[in-house]
DNA sequence: CCCTGCGTTCAGTGTTGACTGAATATACTG
DNA sequence: CAGTATATTCAGTCAACACTGAACGCAGGG
């Protein structure tokens, strides 16, 4: 075999290590399974791909864990599975539109609860419920056109140092 | 009694009832317990403020769960809690900063995946590793300016209301 | 064919945390 | 001080779910 994805099963650095480690923390605080989120963060300092197998023995939980996990983080769009010649096992690695993907979860909840406001029925007889109401959906719609931007901006300045 | 707070213990009109269902789950999804999220969604479609046994009838909870969950909403900023002359009662009513502490709220979100980020050891001898987390953390800031914007513009436009 | 190396699934375990009723604390009223 | 109305806290229950080891499925290679 190539060395080229040598070290995989070798222990972390320390720093790297931690980051993985309060990766984890951050997604557990979001209610996502914690070894979703150190797989998240391991791939995203690992350079290329890495096998269920190296996530498992890397971060020390069970390869069931990592199987379940992998997947739903390649269903959130966050990792991407890849596949080798000669090699039958899944590969890893961080999805390429990573930072498109996370504008665009972080802009599906602000639509989610402007929509939420947006349908909510203003009582009869209370101009200032209605008032907070509007209020209230207004700058969610604003917060969301301005991540909207952001994330065209990027798309824009993305396909243009692609293209 | 007066007749002031008269319905504070009707059933609620259906349209509402929808509503105050719908905040509770998102507030769920969000990992935030499901009874605060209703208390929330109630008390931003009443008008005026309501008792602990209010919310309590009203939701159909018990008063435990409305008393430690209010005490969170007011620690998050989402409530405040009243009281009036002759009554032993506490009485919680939906912030007058609301806005701005659901803003806030995002702004911290986005400003603690930043942080990890900004602090996560660039991997030697990894270009891409470094261009990805650079990105990642790039667009963060982006979208924690934009944000912020919004907030600044709306604190601007609220001072100018006031005064 | 079996054997091996994968990925997935399944049943079980432990933990976490929301929610509750009852007990407790606290403050006001007579 | 006794009595009452309020809020808080506490111990317990229950459900959800992360996580695991083991079983299973499935594909290639001898």
């Amino acid at each position: 075999m190539p060395s080229v994805d040598r070290d995989k099963h070798a222990a972390l650095d320390p720093g790297l290590q931690h980051f993985v480690e309060r990766m984890g923390l951050l997604w557990e605080n979001d209610g996502l399974p914690r070894i979703a989120g150190r797989i998240f963060g391991l791939l995203l300092v690992t350079p290329g791909a890495c096998s269920l197998d190296d996530l498992a023995e890397t971060l020390g939980v069970s390869k069931a864990s990592i199987s379940t996990d992998a997947r739903r983080l390649e269903q959130l769009g966050f990792l991407e599975r890849t596949s080798r010649p000669g090699d039958r096992r899944d590969y890893y690695r961080a999805s390429n539109d990573l930072v498109e993907r996370s504008l665009q979860i972080r802009l599906d909840a602000l639509r989610k609860v402007r929509r939420l406001l947006a349908e909510a029925p203003r009582p009869h007889g209370a101009p200032e419920v209605a008032a907070r109401l509007d209020d209230f959906e207004r700058v969610h719609r604003y917060a969301e056109d301005a991540v909207g931007d952001v994330l065209a901006r990027w798309k824009h300045d993305a396909a243009a140092r692609a293209g």
